[in-house]
RNA sequence: GCCCACUUAACUCAGCGGUAGAGUGCUACCUUCACACGGUAGAAGUCGGAGGUUCGAAUCCUCCAGUGGGCACCA
């Protein structure tokens, strides 16, 4: 069999995920066992523009981890793929690619654009999926969803119709976040506050017949012009008298009068607010309390209105700050100008600073939706948020101030608001245009040319892509899902939401458990962005290192922020050719052995090192099954890592090498190389769902895998690693025996091992080993084991004995735990003065660890409070090191004259 | 302003009440018949600082400092 040296991870990854597919792995109808318990995720859906990014790859790999791992497991496993239609985002790509026909999207007209946005999307909307392949994730393709496919606009229609008649969506007028360029309306979600470094003016305004002037401060002078109060605060003794008179508003000429609020801090500023309700949502708020007129100085494109009066009529809004400005430097009424630091709100799609408009939209009451969310993870903690601080806070505290969400966005691509008017205006809210022809009595009826915010259709995600508002199969066998898998930031944006639509219409949580990922920043610790151009392309690490390897790095990411570093995947890299070389050579010398075979009878009867990988085997497969299914996959890597590297290559193997590499045929030899076989493949059922396509790769070609390698629920399916029993561990197998007596055979031929370092032994040269093992029974271990420890140490000879007494004085010497004792006779090599020092060295140091042990000893409050097994551990732990010390004072003896 | 998280070896991170860990890097030796993307041995940390609780603290509490988040109606 020609296997190469080194692992190719390109050759596997293309060879086995388009079989995976084909062969129906992924759906979950391979599982034939009608019994088997149900497992489903649904995929955050990656918006129809995008190309795979870190966060996606790093939450791919988590939600990939768990549906390989359930699914091996038995369980009816149904990971759901699907695409976002993505409304402003992707509108303002193809309007991108329109420009570069010197059109814009009016000039085709709003069905011809939202042609071209279908158009678009089949042309290269496929390529995250594409994506998601090469990084193996087993989604289920043929539930493949899409938000605006017909199905799912026909639930968005459902939920909407269903909220308006329970009059929680409304339409009406309100302040809002307005893009003056995207021209839309936004949520607050949809907002990002921005510090900046800005100037804070100083206004007066006359008071009327009178010489008076009250002064406010604001950063946006140009409001001004729509100004129709001031407000103070009702304490505030300065403007007692004040309170109910009328000012002057420069420039505009109009009275205003001053009002008190409580909202006005007095601490700020002068104390004194000048409100402008037509834009500023807080001022809003202020002049419903007081029934202030709304004045509209600023327009949809922000620029100044006629009401903003004919110096300013068309004047852009930073424009008409300066002239504001001006103007009242030459009344007199600037008072000062200073710098101040202030956080601005832009359009979190094209950095545009919004403008705060009164205008006619369609909102949600959240309130009302959330209060069942609420009440439910107040008692129950449901869902699960991993980790639970501060996560579980920051959604609590979110569904206990929720505003009104705004709905209607001023686009063409999303799903149109399925409302209807008539020539009077009326409204018809309906599933379909007929339903609301019958309602009205009337065909002429107009839509409402607004679609639905994005995250509309999002919120009912998990419900929607089941099927409904049917009643379907997969909603009954799947909902409520397992886990959300996500990143921090649409806690409020989706994830609350999709728990609102979910408990409202389903009537139960959307989820289980909510798995928030940390965040992969760059070496430097900053976020990856765009903008910043600082983001690694996990396409590129795929190239570099294989999907394996960065996979492994990912999931070690858990839940905390990490610094990429490409070190790390290098590793993990070494790490999948290391596992590809030890399968390479169990292989190369796989004759007359099959997996499966080799363990046979009664552990007791067996050698230590197979007792003891047994052991450590199905202590790593407990481990593996506790930390995946608590999310804890750090740990599962760690202990996969080193089961695999530590204990089953660099000790099982090697100590297995006497009997596999025997030169004749014999069923020792034949039952040698089936256990290395055996444990090799159940350790590629460990590693399947962290590196799907290497331990494909190698289990294919172990001997002896077949049908009965699979999961009982899969029968029918063909071999595969994917489908085979996860192991779980069996607590009979764990052996804290055999464990023990094998680390004794370790440190003793570690030490040896050092020992040859130390005093330069060639490695090439064999050296005769005298073991003084006391009379605890070690010597029975060891001389069990004396074929491997020969190998391992290199070593012509050993004799075991209960003493060293009989060793020549020109040895060097080691004490092991236990008291047991190694000699290394090397005549002609021991400088006496240097060994006695290095001896003398151990001796300090495990003097200095019994005085700290003994002093410990020797509190009686330890000894008191303490535990009793800690403090029995703490005494044998001090008899250990005595025995050791009291063995070393002998050697320094051997060594003296 | 309020709230939260983080600060452990040169680097990236585990550990979260009972002898400081891993990977990388570093040092020395080794091209030994699975693997130099390897092997063996080794050096390396007053666990951010100061207090406190406890028989015992990297781990719990308080304060401080630095870093990074989230929230907020401060014009």
């Amino acid at each position: 069999m020609e296997i190469p040296k080194t692992y190719d991870p390109k050759q596997a990854e293309e060879s086995h995920y388009s079989r995976w597919e084909a062969e129906g792995y992924f759906a979950p109808e391979i599982n034939k066992d009608p019994a088997a318990p149900v497992y489903c995720i649904v995929i955050p859906p990656p918006n129809v523009t995008g190309s795979l990014h870190m966060g996606h790859a790093l939450q791919h790999t988590v939600m990939d981890v768990l549906t390989r791992f359930h699914r091996m497991r038995g369980f009816r496993t149904l990971w759901v793929p699907g695409m976002d239609h993505a409304g402003i985002s992707t509108q303002l790509v193809v309007e991108r690619e329109l420009r570069k026909e010197k059109l814009t999207r009016h000039d085709l007209g709003r069905e011809k654009f939202t042609e071209r946005v279908w158009q678009w999307k089949a042309d290269s909307g496929g390529q995250i999926t594409k994506q998601m392949r090469r990084e193996g994730a087993s989604v289920d393709w043929s539930r493949e969803r899409f938000t605006m496919s017909e199905q799912l606009s026909r639930a968005v229609r459902e939920f909407f119709v269903r909220c308006y008649e329970e009059g929680l969506i409304y339409r009406g007028e309100g302040i809002i976040n307005w893009c003056p360029k995207d021209q839309t309306a936004l949520s607050d979600l949809e907002v990002e506050k921005e510090s900046q470094g800005g100037k804070l003016y100083y206004l007066q305004y006359p008071v009327k017949d009178s010489d008076r002037r009250v002064t406010v401060a604001t950063t946006r002078p140009e409001t001004m012009l729509g100004d129709t109060a001031v407000a103070v605060n009702p304490d505030d003794e300065r403007y007692a008298g004040l309170v109910g008179s009328t000012l002057v508003l420069p420039l505009v000429g109009r009275e205003i009068p001053v009002v008190a609020d409580d909202f006005v801090d007095p601490a700020f500023g002068t104390g004194a607010v000048k409100v402008t309700p037509a834009h500023d949502p807080n001022d809003y708020a202020l002049g419903q309390r007081h029934d202030l007129p709304q004045v509209r100085v600023i327009d949809q494109h922000a620029r100044m209105t006629s009401e903003a009066g004919a110096d300013f009529d068309g004047l852009d809004r930073y424009e008409a700050r300066e002239k504001v400005v001006e103007k009242f430097e030459e009344l007199g009424l600037l008072e000062k100008v200073v710098d101040y630091e202030f956080s601005i709100s832009k359009c979190d799609r094209c950095r545009t600073v919004i403008e705060p408009l009164i205008s006619t939209q369609w909102f949600m009451k959240q309130a009302e939706l959330g209060r069942a969310p609420l009440e439910l993870i107040k008692e129950t903690h449901e869902p699960r948020f991993v980790p639970q601080t501060p996560y579980e806070k920051v959604y609590t505290d979110w569904l206990e101030n929720l505003h009104d969400w705004t709905l209607s966005r001023q686009l063409w691509w999303g799903h149109r608001i399925p409302a209807w008017y008539d020539g009077e205006g009326n409204v018809y809210v309906a599933r379909t245009e007929e339903d609301a022809r019958a309602a009205a009595g009337t065909g002429e009826l107009t839509q409402d040319p607004d679609v639905l915010d994005t995250w509309f259709s999002s919120a009912l995600w998990p419900i929607s892509t089941l099927g409904w508002p049917d009643e379907t199969e997969d909603l009954k066998t799947f909902y409520p899902t397992d886990v959300l898998v996500t990143a921090r930031d649409i806690i409020f944006l989706w994830v609350s939401r999709m728990m609102m639509t979910g408990m409202k219409f389903k009537g139960g949580k959307a989820f289980r458990d909510v798995f928030i990922t940390g965040t992969i920043l760059d070496k430097s610790g900053q976020r990856m962005s765009k903008m910043k151009q600082n983001g690694i392309d996990p396409l590129d690490v795929f190239d570099k290192y294989g999907v394996d390897a960065t996979r492994l790095v990912l999931a070690s990411v858990e839940t905390t922020d990490t610094r990429w570093s490409d070190n790390q995947v290098e590793a993990y890299r070494n790490f999948a050719n290391k596992i590809w070389n030890a399968a390479r050579f169990c292989l190369l010398n796989s004759e007359g052995a099959r997996v499966g075979k080799g363990f046979d009878g009664d552990p007791k009867s067996w050698a230590l090192h197979d007792r003891w990988i047994t052991s450590r085997l199905n202590r790593t497969a407990r481990t593996m099954n506790e930390a995946i299914t608590n999310y804890r996959f750090h740990e599962a890597v760690q202990t996969i890592y080193h089961f695999f590297w530590g204990d089953f290559c660099d000790w099982y193997i090697e100590l297995s090498k006497t009997d596999v590499l025997a030169d004749e045929p014999s069923p020792a030899r034949d039952a040698a190389r089936s256990r290395v076989l055996t444990v090799l493949e159940q350790a590629l059922r460990l590693l399947h769902p962290f590196m799907p396509f290497i331990t494909e790769e190698l289990w294919q070609r172990l001997p002896g895998v077949g049908e009965d390698s699979l999961h009982p629920a899969y029968k029918d399916a063909k071999p595969t690693v994917m489908l085979a029993a996860y192991p779980e561990g069996d607590g009979r197998l764990i052996d804290d025996r055999a464990e023990a007596e094998m680390q004794a055979v370790i440190e003793l031929v570690s030490r040896v091992r050092n020992i040859r370092t130390e005093l330069s032994v060639k490695p090439s040269e064999e050296v005769r080993l005298v073991v003084g093992a006391g009379r605890n029974g070690q010597g029975d271990i060891f001389r069990a084991n004396l074929p491997q420890i020969k190998r391992l140490t290199r070593a012509a000879d050993i004799s075991i004995e209960e003493t060293l007494a009989s060793v020549p004085r020109a040895s060097a010497r080691a004490v092991l735990g236990g008291g047991a004792e190694v000699a290394v006779p090397l005549e002609g090599l021991i400088d006496f003065e240097q060994e006695r020092a290095r001896v003398g060295r151990e001796g300090e140091k495990l003097k200095k660890e019994l005085e700290k042990v003994e002093a410990q000893l020797a509190n009686p409050q330890f000894v008191e409070r303490a535990p009793a097994e800690k403090v029995e551990e703490l005494r044998a732990r001090a008899e250990d090191i005595r025995r050791r010390s009291a063995a070393l004072e002998q050697m320094l003896e051997a060594l003296g004259q």
